[in-house]
DNA sequence: CTTTTTTGTTTCATTATATGAACCATCGGT
DNA sequence: ACCGATGGTTCATATAATGAAACAAAAAAG
């Protein structure tokens, strides 16, 4: 592994809700020499990417990461088009809703809105979706070139639960019906009891781009839940995807 | 110089307005070598802070900035808490307001609302400003422990215009005189024709974190201007350090 | 359409940088 | 004062970064 990436990866340690602030703390969660972890905080900080409370010497994120979210956010406003729809769909059916955003080999979660329920899905921002085990990344696959779902199920597929298509052959076929359908379907496939339905938002060209997501306690999803969170998420992402195109379509439906 | 540094030095270059897009480009912006940069890239690309457009090949910043830039400002609100009054105070006096936070030896800018009027002064989200040239920078020193001021004044501090503060001399006393006044002064000594006040934003227990600015044309910075400007900053500053502290105190008026 | 120029990509010997085990310093608690 | 835990430092070694050159592929020019 580069250096680069091993910095990179202490930020992502201390985005983490309970993150360690300590030097001890994060060299163990990165699996990196005390040395090197501080090596690598000290080069951050001086770049402003994490600071260093001069008292506690604890370490925490820094200023520099939100001018760059800002600027990123600036130029392509996923998050600002996206976090209304968001909203209005988890009001709508108070349910846990989210979007995620790809990047790096994975789906990011950019948007979250939760539900009230005593019994909810709760998700951390920023967390890392895996594409074969989650909805968002079948409906990810589903709306993404051939070539592109073939080099992601040639790939070894890590087992979370026991209906997690590990195989080429489970995938595909996971990815040809979310296709069909128009939305896919997650049966407890990254962790028991969470059961989820997804659609792929896409650029002008059609290319996707991230998800949007329902996820609910599985006893919730009912046969007919799951039709109706299907056609919603599905016109949650398509009109999302029209305003990232220009257009301002009023609220739709079902597919 | 670090590896981390160079590629987190791309994600600056990345995050300028007109930031170039290509690898040459950005390369020749950065001072790197074309194969060390297009390196550093694909690592960032790896890891979600920079995302290749897979047609044109232009690097764009990535959507793991957002993610980060979002833990970092639930932790620590500083331009949620800051914006509002910004806002308010560039409304009432219409000229260019700004906040900036400190990180990595130099002030950040969080957080900018614009002049309405045709001649008015334009910053750039992220600037580095310079803490021995700016408002921000002196009355962020007047705020600082004379140990760090010192720190500071030793330096060899860069020439910008004729009114920059070079000497550790003219340093001192331009601190000296803004902590006694309440709020600092530039007159051009970042740029010709530039007029600053600004005053320093403390944390609970009393430490400078950052300032806001008031950056107006040189011909409209009056002597009365000044005066009112002045008492408008620092009145603002400690407002957004009440807040910060947990107080949430009604709009006040002057020093 | 062909030539030229620009831009992106790969290679590999050289060099610089990152690494981590061991050590030291400092703090808080008893 | 002692102890344990944590942050910080050192330096010989291993590893990773570097950049010149060569190559490929696309634009731009002719």
């Amino acid at each position: 592994m580069g250096t680069v990436s091993k910095a990179l990866g202490l930020l992502d340690i201390l985005a983490r809700t309970h993150a360690p602030k300590g030097l001890t703390g994060i060299a163990a969660a990165a699996g990196f020499d005390k040395s090197t972890t501080r090596r690598l905080l000290l080069e951050l900080a001086a770049n402003g990417y994490v600071v260093q409370d001069s008292d506690s010497r604890d370490y925490e994120l820094g200023p520099a990461l939100q001018v760059l979210g800002k600027a990123r956010e600036e130029r392509f406003p996923l998050y600002r088009t996206t976090q209304p729809f968001v909203r209005a769909l988890a009001e709508r059916i108070d349910e846990t809703v989210h979007a995620t955003e790809y990047g790096a080999g994975t789906l990011l979660s950019i948007c979250i809105e939760h539900s009230t329920k005593a019994n909810r899905v709760i998700l951390d921002q920023g967390q890392k979706l895996p594409l074969h085990a989650t909805a968002s990344g079948i409906a990810f696959l589903a709306a993404s070139t051939p070539a592109f779902v073939d080099s992601i199920a040639r790939k070894s597929l890590p087992h979370f639960t026991a209906t997690t298509p590990t195989s080429r052959h489970s995938l595909l076929r996971a990815v040809q019906e979310a296709a069909e359908r128009g939305y896919s379907i997650s049966n407890q496939s990254l962790e028991e009891g969470v059961s989820s339905v997804a659609a792929a938002i896409c650029n002008q060209a059609g290319k996707p781009i991230g998800t949007i997501a329902i996820a609910v306690p599985t006893l919730r999803m009912t046969p007919k839940a799951l039709v109706e969170f299907g056609a919603l998420v599905r016109a949650a992402a398509d009109d999302v995807s029209q305003h990232l195109a220009g257009r301002k379509p009023a609220l739709r439906k079902a597919s």
